[in-house]
DNA sequence: GACCTTCTCACCTACGTGTTAAGC
DNA sequence: TCGCTTAACACGTAGGTGAGAAGG
């Protein structure tokens, strides 16, 4: 089972290189009613977040790793009549940037000894806002987070060497400035610990609370 | 003025490598006392954090910076009428352990460039707990923190290679598991955000609230 | 008006403090 | 008893949530 896209390869590694992708289970939920994410002037986390496992490295080489989040068609979308539909021309996508995991450089041991995680990567709408850690991306528009490795140690020059870029399907994601399909709100309270104030737990309601 | 010692030089920068230790008024005020730093199972941060400023590295070369904390002296210590005082041979210590700074590897600009902090090490007095992020001290024990700078972007060989190193009197403490002067825990609350709870606010005591 | 964005808010998580009482 | 250590605790800082009202 391997269903991430591979566009780069060159020798050195002794396997295939691949990448699992995890909490599957709770990203294939938010893929089956369309996963959006929140995007605001200061940055907001994705959830769920972005975590791999990577095999296949030389445990020796070095590598590092980045993230990029990248539009997935060219159209504007609209929530409508309970379903997301193309609603005209995309708008410009800003430069790509990448953000480069702040454990790299580092073995290809240390890569594959644990899980990788991207949770702290921000979305953004505000172009002042393209600073460290922060994606900038448009409102209403399709995308989807990347994974590239790169063998170097070298932090500054990675652009110009070949590397493994790898994609998974269930998830892209629609952003938005307000969440429009109400069972994406139910799935974020419910698996978001952040968001546990808002669960109904029966008779706790915030108006038995002010009784 | 330049209160620290260099012990390793080679050639390549342009000018004498120097540290400055940032607030160093609030570390002469503990010091003046004789600092006390906690040390807990779990690991207990340092107050005042450890932060520094470093220039006439060489912008364009890359370094490696870390910390670590060595005794003083071979002695144990108590606190007696008001002072601390020799009370017989020290316990043997634990093997050195370097706190690598996690921008590291960067360029002489990037760390020339803003004050680099150590405020994340913790304190341990736990031989289980010498995992990474942790330093293992005994307590009652008298100690020095130091800054190491190593021109390299290889982080797995730092060892082998020729670095500066400082350290600043007015950093020297002694370990404890709870405070034993009452000027140090005055000093820790006053100045310390975290302790904030704890400061005589005139009318506001505790007693107060609970009426 | 319909749609989208922005801001403030109460409510959480996560964790850094000294205190206190208990343990050894 | 005394000296030192440990663990639970209340009270902070710091920051991640969706809700809801206001704005464009």
């Amino acid at each position: 089972e391997n269903d991430s896209q591979q566009e780069n390869l060159s020798g050195r590694e002794t396997q295939d290189v691949q990448l699992e992708l995890c909490d599957k289970e709770l990203w294939n939920q938010f893929s089956s009613v369309g996963t959006e994410m929140i995007v605001t002037k200061t940055g907001r986390r994705m959830f769920p977040g972005y975590r791999i496992k990577v095999s296949g490295l030389n445990p020796d080489e070095k590598y590092c790793l980045m993230m990029d989040i990248v539009n997935v068609d060219e159209n504007r979308y609209k929530f409508l009549h309970g379903e997301w539909a193309v609603a005209g021309r995309g708008e410009a996508h800003h430069p790509q940037r990448f953000f480069l995991h702040p454990d790299s450089p580092a073995k290809g041991s240390k890569w594959m000894n644990e899980s990788i995680s991207f949770h702290k990567v921000k979305l953004t709408n505000s172009v002042e806002q393209n600073i460290d850690g922060k994606v900038v991306l448009n409102s209403m528009h399709r995308y989807q987070p990347r994974v590239h490795i790169v063998r170097t140690d070298d932090v500054y020059n990675i652009r110009t060497l070949p590397m493994y870029t790898f994609a998974f399907p269930q998830t892209v994601f629609i952003t938005v400035t307000a969440y429009q399909n109400d069972e994406v709100t139910k799935l974020k309270i419910n698996n978001n610990p952040f968001a546990k104030g808002f669960r109904d737990e029966g008779a706790r309601s915030k108006k038995t609370k002010l009784e």
